[in-house]
DNA sequence: CGAGTGATTGATCTTTCTCAACCCAGGTGG
DNA sequence: CCACCTGGGTTGAGAAAGATCAATCACTCG
């Protein structure tokens, strides 16, 4: 567990940038609030299933997933974290988290108690509303998921989805075509709902048919036009700013 | 278009019992919001992807369902909306809805402007929480759709979603057995990403194993315990009162 | 150098889909 | 009252998508 504690001075205002529309002063306020970063290592569970929490974690570096598991060794994850999102705001009545979430990558995160942003928000309505939408545009990526599990073939799935992750970081991507891209096929395949060989068989036919390619550290998306189409996927308008995804280390 | 106009007195009191937590004091400002009670039709379009929305609806009775479509005639069921559950929270920052909702049942709706509501979170702290808890709420219901969806079998599915719809209701069974249900074998489908054939082979396996039974009027749960167990099902906490659900017209 | 993780490929098996019937209850027009 | 129609449910047979099992390969890390 490589942990590193540091007092930042600009957490407040990289939170600012993460959530939609917020005004100067609410910004400024957010600049104000306590936070902490953290270097979190690989492969590290951050928040767990019905566990207590009461931090918002904002991340600056780095990919986690987020899952809920069966009693089985079967998983499903059900989204990703990147760079510029946020994750602890889906906690129930109980405080508790909803999912388990698992670093990908060594991570750069900003901690914020979960508790000083909700009064926070009493006080600044703008900041309450920028949550809300927040909350809002998580939900529609989760629609997302369901739409790609529930109806779609296994080669929509594993290209609708790879354009999922390529739009969210799309506009970090200097040359417009390749992005940052940490992901084992295994991982695909628990979040696509396939077995890891099934997904290996689409993302070679995808390479064959020259319209994309992939590797653990970035994918590349040669015929962006051609893959919207097959798989229907739409881009999600997302007025935040997404931070600058470097190679994955 | 079965639409009837009515002013009602008491529809913010029952909104104020829809979500989490609300004090004496949220509820009466709640109970002074304008509303408007309509009754609609079975099969009606209340909301369409993507398009503006600026009205919160608390369904009194009726159930509806929450659909993303493709281009094809695939359509995939996100979810439904049952008696006492919200439906227009999920605007993104245009105020368009993320979701089609089209009633299954004759319902009655009473409808707020979500404006409104939103600035009265504003003043009402507890509010605004009550609004963020219940979409929470949501979210953890579409988690579990998409587990379902992503690593279930097809009998455990059926099952699972089964178990969702008879808990949503519990408090409302009179016997703790029956529950109202107004879905048809191809809802059920589009629901879980299988076919209605396929839907209805594990209906009749669940029948003749005597685990529970149902029609296109009520679904009767005969060994919820062995049901919990086969699919994984963990009842979600949910704090706010169903409204009682009769006999679907 | 050996161990471990992840990618790739082939062969076979299982689940689920599709197509095609048929039945039944309820509603409708004559 | 009845013939007819329609929407939903049920069943069988064959086809297709995807899973599983098993082996090999490439790469990195101690």
């Amino acid at each position: 567990m490589n942990i590193r504690t540091v007092l930042s001075e600009n957490a407040g205002a990289r939170l600012a940038r993460a959530v939609p529309e917020v005004s100067p002063i609410e910004k400024s306020a957010l600049m104000n609030l306590p936070s902490i970063n953290r270097f979190v290592g690989r492969n590290t569970a951050i928040a767990h299933e019905a566990q207590p929490q009461d931090k918002l974690r904002l991340f600056i570096s780095g990919w986690a997933l987020k899952s809920v598991g069966l009693t089985d060794d079967r998983r499903q994850i059900v989204g990703f974290v990147l760079p510029g999102n946020l994750e602890g705001l889906h906690t129930d009545f109980r405080q508790a988290s909803v999912t388990n979430v698992v670093t990908l990558t060594r991570c750069e995160i900003a901690e914020f108690s979960l508790a000083d942003i909700l009064q926070l928000a009493q006080t600044y309505p703008g900041i309450g509303a920028a949550l809300r939408k927040y909350m809002v545009g998580e939900a529609t990526v989760l629609g997302d998921q369901v739409l790609r599990l529930g109806r779609m073939t296994a080669y929509e799935r594993v290209i609708h989805l790879l354009l999922e992750i390529f739009s969210r970081q799309a506009p970090c991507a200097p040359d417009g075509t390749t992005v940052s891209f940490p992901l084992t096929q295994s991982i695909l395949a628990d979040a696509l709902g396939l077995s890891v060989v099934h997904v290996n068989r689409q993302i070679m036919r995808l390479r064959q048919e020259r319209l994309l390619d992939l590797d653990r550290k970035s994918l590349c998306i040669y015929n962006f036009q051609r893959l919207q189409q097959i798989s229907g996927h739409r881009p999600r308008l997302v007025e935040t700013a997404p931070f600058y995804v470097g190679a994955a280390e």
